[in-house]
DNA sequence: CTACATTAAATCGTGCGCTATTAAATAGCA
DNA sequence: TGCTATTTAATAGCGCACGATTTAATGTAG
């Protein structure tokens, strides 16, 4: 009942699976990023800290986690190469020592520029039109609040 | 131009990036399973496997990578995991010793009974009808097939 | 002021996912 | 036959992502 060839139609089916097409598409996804993000020097996770830190400078680490939904067992060793790569500088706060201040240096703020770039490139790589993109991305960020623990 | 408050304007905010959506979803999808699939004994990926051997069993490691889009560098180490979790074991194939079949133990097999329970449970948790669930899903092999390199 | 709780970041160990490389088996061809 | 090219897995090293723990600073109650 529970095996053969009805393998297609079982809630089991790998190609049924909502989570292996969101899965398998984030894994194509970031190759193509690898590629684009390659030439300057950062990889995927690394690019989105700076997208934050472009946004909004000098923010916390536990700031920066909360935007990326991360926390600092990952984003702590992720600064540290981007630091020691000179794109920024991780300070302790004077009015809350807890606190990491990670704040761009110049170099990362000149690396925005090239950045530029890199949206319509991948816009290309889809194939996909702006609507179609758009709403992927608002029935992504629907499923990702509703999946919030 | 390119700085200031405009961010929220800019191809670059953060919010505005599909890839930031498909990789935040993603994790959070992730974390669903992880809970899920801890009292089954397999992390995520794993249970990609499992799908894929449970539709068809004795399949080759490059044949399981082709259905999940990865290759033996990945496939390898978990699959020795899965085989040292006695779910699995792996022989050189007779005709072609390069080849390397994958085949279910009894306990594998039976592993299925438990995992029927996961799309449901999975299905509660994202609180999304199944239309838009299938058009999501549809939606992003539609682009993960568009991203192929 | 001490004792305890809370918060922020760092650290540790595990498991992917990738690039690049290696080793072995097979196929194709002179 | 002997030689090269291709194919299939495995391996090594790097960088996330996470659960769990640790360290240090701050807040608070007695």
């Amino acid at each position: 009942m529970t095996d053969g060839n009805d393998s297609q139609q079982s809630l089991l089916a790998l190609d049924r699976q909502v989570c292996f097409a969101l899965y398998s598409a984030q894994l194509a996804m970031s190759k193509v990023y690898r590629k684009l993000l390659r030439e300057l020097g950062l990889t995927y996770p690394q690019y989105l800290v700076m997208l934050v830190l472009w946004e909004q400078d000098g923010q916390t680490v536990s700031g920066i986690g909360h935007r990326l939904f991360l926390d600092s067992a990952t984003l702590t060793p992720l600064l540290k190469r981007l630091e020691s790569a000179g794109l920024l500088q991780r300070q302790r706060s004077r009015e809350d020592e807890r606190q990491v201040a990670v704040v761009l240096t110049e170099q990362g703020h000149k690396l925005r520029e090239q950045a530029e770039a890199v949206p319509e490139s991948v816009m290309c790589a889809t194939q996909c039109s702006p609507d179609e993109l758009e709403r992927l991305r608002d029935d992504l960020h629907n499923l990702r609040e509703r999946l919030a623990t």
